[in-house]
Parts: C-alpha cells; sequence; structure tokens
RNA sequence: GCCCGGAUAGCUCAGUUGGUAGAGCAGGGGAUUGAAAAUCCCCGUGUCCGUGGUUCGAUUCCGCGUCCGGGCA
C-alpha cells in the first residue's frame, strides 16, 4: 500500500490520523500519546476558534491536560483562517516537535487541509476582501454568467474546472487575475512538476494527486504514517452522529452559539458562523425555526459533512483503516506504525 | 353517530381535463489550490390506502370500507 520512499529513513516520523466527524479519532489520538512520544496536531477548520467548545466536540479540559492539541483556540469568531495558513503553522508545529525528539501527530477531519500540507499549495495571493466584494457587486450587476464568460475568456480551462453556479470558486479564479494579472490555472501548473514514476494506471486511479502534486519543494519532508478511522456501516455512523448532537445540545451548545450572537459583532456569514451546527442553532435563536427543525438540520448538516469527508478519504492513497466499532485501534495503530517507520 | 377534508417517494406536499407521476427536504455518488464543518455538480418505479363498479384502460370518476385531521352532536 504505501510506497517505499528511498529517502525515507533520513525524514523524521510523523502520523495522521484522518477520519470523518463522530469517527473516534479524538479518543484514539489520547490514546497513541500514552503510548507513544508523540504530540497532537489539530487538523480542524472549526477547533481553531475559541469560545466555540461544545459544537466543534473540541476534547475537553481533561483530555487537553492528558494530551495537549495544538492549533486549536488560535483564532477569534470573527476572523479567518486559511488552507495555506494552517500549512505554514502546522509546518511550524511539526518542527518544533520533532526538535524535542517527539513525533507530530495530525488529527482532524479538515481533508484540505491535509492535503495542502502533504502536497503543498501553489503560489497564489491570499484573499482580498476589497476585490471580493467590488466583484460581488459586479456579479449583482451584470448577473453571475457573465462573470463566468469572463473567466472563460481569461482562464478557459479554470472556467472549465469551476462550474458557473459555484460562485465561490468563481470568485476566487477572478480575484487570483485581479491580484497577479494571471489565469490562476497557470500558476497551478508553474508550480507542478510532472508525477515521475507512476504508470498510466496509476494516474487512471488518483487523478487528483497525480496532476496536481506540488514539485518536491513543497512536499512533506517527513515519514508520514497514514491512518483512517471510521464505521464500517454507514448507519453506525449516522446513529453516533444523532446522539452527539443531541448530548451537545444537552450540554448547553444554545448557550455557547447565544453567547457569540450577544457579542454583537458576529454576521451568520463568517467562516466560524457556518460551522456545522452553529449555522442551525443561529437560525433557531434568531426564531427563524423551531426545536424539532433544529435537531433534524443540525443532524443532516453533520451527515453531510461525514459523508464529504469520506468523499475524500476513499480516494486518499496510501491510507491504513481503521474500524471505529473496533476495541483494539490502539494496538492495530502502533503495530502499523511500527512497521512504517523506524519506530520501536 | 353524522357532515366536511385528507390518504401519492423515507418526510412535507404538487399533479395526472382517465393513458401507471414530480418538486423541496432527507438519502446516495462526485468535485475540491488562501471561506473547506465552505461551496458546487449528478442521481427520483413509488401496491399513487384497500376493495368493488364505470371504462379499451382508473392513481385520477362513482360506491363501500379503513385510517388520519377538522366540525356538529
Amino acid at each position: 500500500m504505501s510506497q517505499p520512499n528511498p529517502s525515507a529513513a533520513a525524514l523524521p516520523p510523523a502520523i495522521f490520523l484522518m477520519g470523518p466527524t463522530a469517527s473516534g479519532k479524538t479518543d484514539l489520538a489520547i490514546e497513541l500519546c500514552q503510548r507513544l512520544p508523540c504530540e497532537i496536531i489539530s487538523v480542524d477548520s472549526a477547533m481553531i476558534y475559541r469560545d466555540m467548545n461544545i459544537g466543534t466536540a473540541k476534547p475537553d479540559a481533561a483530555e487537553l491536560a492528558r494530551a495537549p492539541h495544538r492549533l486549536i483556540d488560535i483564532c477569534d469568531a470573527a476572523e479567518t483562517y486559511s488552507a495555506a495558513d494552517f500549512r505554514r503553522d502546522a509546518l511550524h508545529e511539526m518542527a518544533e516537535i520533532t526538535a524535542k525528539g517527539r513525533i507530530p501527530l495530525l488529527v482532524g477531519g479538515t481533508m484540505m487541509y491535509f492535503k495542502a500540507l502533504l502536497h503543498g499549495l501553489s503560489d497564489l495571493p491570499s484573499a482580498d476582501p476589497a476585490i471580493r466584494q467590488a466583484l460581488e457587486r459586479e456579479a449583482e450587476q451584470r448577473g453571475w454568467l457573465s462573470l463566468h464568460q469572463e473567466l472563460a475568456r481569461l482562464d478557459p480551462t479554470a472556467a472549465s474546472l469551476i462550474h458557473p453556479n459555484n460562485r465561490q470558486r468563481l470568485l476566487r479564479a477572478l480575484e487570483v487575475i485581479r491580484i497577479t494579472g494571471k489565469p490562476i490555472s497557470r500558476i497551478w501548473q508553474s508550480t507542478q512538476s510532472q508525477p515521475k514514476g507512476e504508470s498510466h494506471q496509476d494516474i487512471e486511479d488518483y487523478p487528483y494527486f497525480t496532476q496536481w502534486q506540488a514539485d518536491e519543494s513543497s512536499s512533506l519532508p517527513y515519514t508520514v504514517v497514514q491512518l483512517a478511522i471510521a464505521p464500517s456501516e454507514r448507519r453506525v455512523l449516522h446513529e453516533r452522529i444523532r446522539l452527539r448532537f443531541l448530548k451537545m445540545l444537552d450540554q448547553g451548545f444554545l448557550d455557547e452559539v447565544r453567547a457569540l450572537m450577544a457579542r454583537g459583532d458576529l454576521t451568520p456569514d463568517l467562516p466560524s458562523m457556518r460551522c456545522v451546527g452553529y449555522r442551525q442553532a443561529w437560525t433557531y435563536l434568531a426564531g427563524d425555526s423551531d426545536w424539532d427543525t433544529l435537531v433534524s438540520t443540525g443532524v443532516a448538516a453533520t451527515r453531510q459533512l461525514a459523508k464529504r469527508q469520506l468523499t475524500w478519504l476513499r480516494k486518499w492513497p496510501d491510507v491504513d483503516w481503521l474500524d471505529s466499532a473496533s476495541g483494539q485501534n490502539t494496538d492495530v495503530a502502533l503495530k502499523i506504525i511500527g512497521s512504517r517507520t523506524t519506530l520501536n
């Protein structure tokens, strides 16, 4: 499964623990910390926010005391954070952990962050709110279709990859053109290298990873063991999600959201307030839905998140799977880690 | 007990001037380069409650029955 890396011996180890929401990642990570000299880095675009604890299923104080998590509580709910920010921060934390002679254990479900860390990102400018605002204003006047037509003119490759209805990615592509004067698809290409050594069959199997692989300089300088955890049956995951959402409500999730709303400076369109559960709680607390709707939409949104996470994971190369239902995941994981690295 | 109204996809409902039906939500699959717990794309055969009748043909019209609302007793 894992491809032998000639320089593996020279590279320090790192462990990825990936999985859909409610699959038991955190518990397993904490157990691994008791058995290995590792330190946890959270890979989670929601746990970065302070004062968003219950709804993000952030580890509690006792768990954090046993196994500290890096990259949680690093942002205010009014702030935005990006995959590029994450890559920078995660590399920094990984280097620090490795310098102490310990092993970075990256745990989470934000698959795009894992991808950015593993393969790097092209050298693109960061978001520019003023340009985005200007583009949105243009869209209101000219229509969104006309913006897509503009992209088709300036960057036919990107236009063919971005559906006209996908405003978010359409805006981003145009934003990059306005900032750099260059088509985003050309910048993607300029930081790619041709896949080496892979057969045509491999390319068919993993079009994304081979075509968009970043060059050597942006690949991750670690020997990475990649573990994924999920229940083998979807319905089991669905039930865990339902019970966990009800438990969150029981634990005072609505008070948590109420406090965020009471600040007065947050709006429902912020990335933090669009998080699963928070969005539905906001609607409920604003008086726009009833209790049953809150529960059913909150649970459904979580299931949909899990489904998207599994879509990433299903095609993820070089991953070893664990079953949430197994009682021996710690031992199995240790065995896999041992076989893939020089640890022991 | 009587009078109205319902009964159609997992849920809420639309519809078929009689030729076996379609939306939203849920669910499934996929995409994914600085918002990613985001954003977007694709996927709908189901005794059209049961049973008789009319008809070439009934989910659609009529009778009866059952269940669920509402009203009157």
